[in-house]
DNA sequence: TCCAAACATGAACCAATATTCATATGCAGC
DNA sequence: GCTGCATATGAATATTGGTTCATGTTTGGA
């Protein structure tokens, strides 16, 4: 599903790769979408996982969000199947879909809360930050990590920490 | 196919709702895919043009992006179904993704080195900058204004500009 | 008025594939 | 070895919907 898609993976390639019946899928998931779902619920654990690891031991806000950065890419290059099943996501079963992100922009925006109180970030609507910061890591996958060409993660890292911590004013 | 989604629709039901045999479906397109293409190509004219627009008469390029930003989650407000068009054809059709979102992005990045000349914003990396600020505008859109729920449009263009002029440093 | 050529029609075709089900097999406890 | 339950099998089913095509209809120029 992640490497051709949700419809163009068929039950039969499915069971194929599981080396089992095609029956026996049934036994296990109660239709093709319940699959699909749990790999996004799945998907949804792995990268939180991740995510807090890679900035467990950041001294602070700023650094943690470049070490959460370089994961994300770093992760999106080791499972892009993965990745673009939850963007199919979207589409496939938007309920889950919804679910998966605003979870985790619900977490995102705690940690930014918690870092402001520390002073270690500027006053500001913490959700709508945590979803700006979410997206740019997308955009960011998709075009320096999927598409490849262009230049290596660590820089586009430093680029777009430098953007994330003083902006673009002069 | 904005509203059910690419599969959903059949043609049965495009044909229906342009009044027309089914048949005659296939005197325009050659195939289903070849509708969806039109929709992404005619769906980029239009953002570009509704941004260019929106963005002509900014003093500067701080101005610009926040004009640009407004523009952007008031057109996904305006007309949801070709934002989503442009979003399936990631899985639909890639290469008219690609195209998309890579010639939006070599505009974007082309303005921003302008500006970076004109001492408007800090010197970096136009194509990274570019490609993140897309991603901030996406995910807003996706969160406050197709999802709703919580602050409405202008506060979000606030806070997301004051995150782009500043950064989230103290 | 006539004639191509373009355009329109929708029933029929066909391929794909999600799902079911009657049957077979394995396994745990006795 | 036996019994019953869980699990496995894959051929058959049923539906869906993209695409074709033989047959009309319209149109614009001569």
């Amino acid at each position: 599903m992640g490497e051709q898609g949700f419809s163009a993976a068929s039950i039969a390639d499915i069971t194929r790769l599981a080396e089992t019946a095609l029956g026996t899928f049934y036994i296990y998931f109660s239709n093709k979408e319940e699959v699909f779902r749990e790999l996004v619920l799945e998907m949804g654990k792995v990268t939180r996982r991740m995510v807090a690891e890679a900035i467990a031991d950041a001294p602070d806000r700023l650094a943690a969000e470049r070490a959460g950065l370089a994961a994300f890419l770093r992760f999106v290059a080791e499972r892009p199947a993965l990745y673009r099943i939850v963007e199919e996501a979207r589409f496939v079963d938007p309920e889950a879909y919804q679910r998966y992100f605003t979870s985790f922009g619900d977490a995102y925006a705690a940690q930014l809360r918690a870092a402001e109180t520390r002073g270690e970030i500027s006053p500001g609507d913490a959700d709508i930050r945590a979803w700006a910061l979410m997206g740019m890591a997308k955009a960011l996958g998709d075009r320096y990590v999927l598409w490849d060409e262009g230049p290596d993660i660590d820089r586009v890292v430093d680029e777009a920490h430098r953007m994330i911590c003083n902006g673009l004013a002069p």
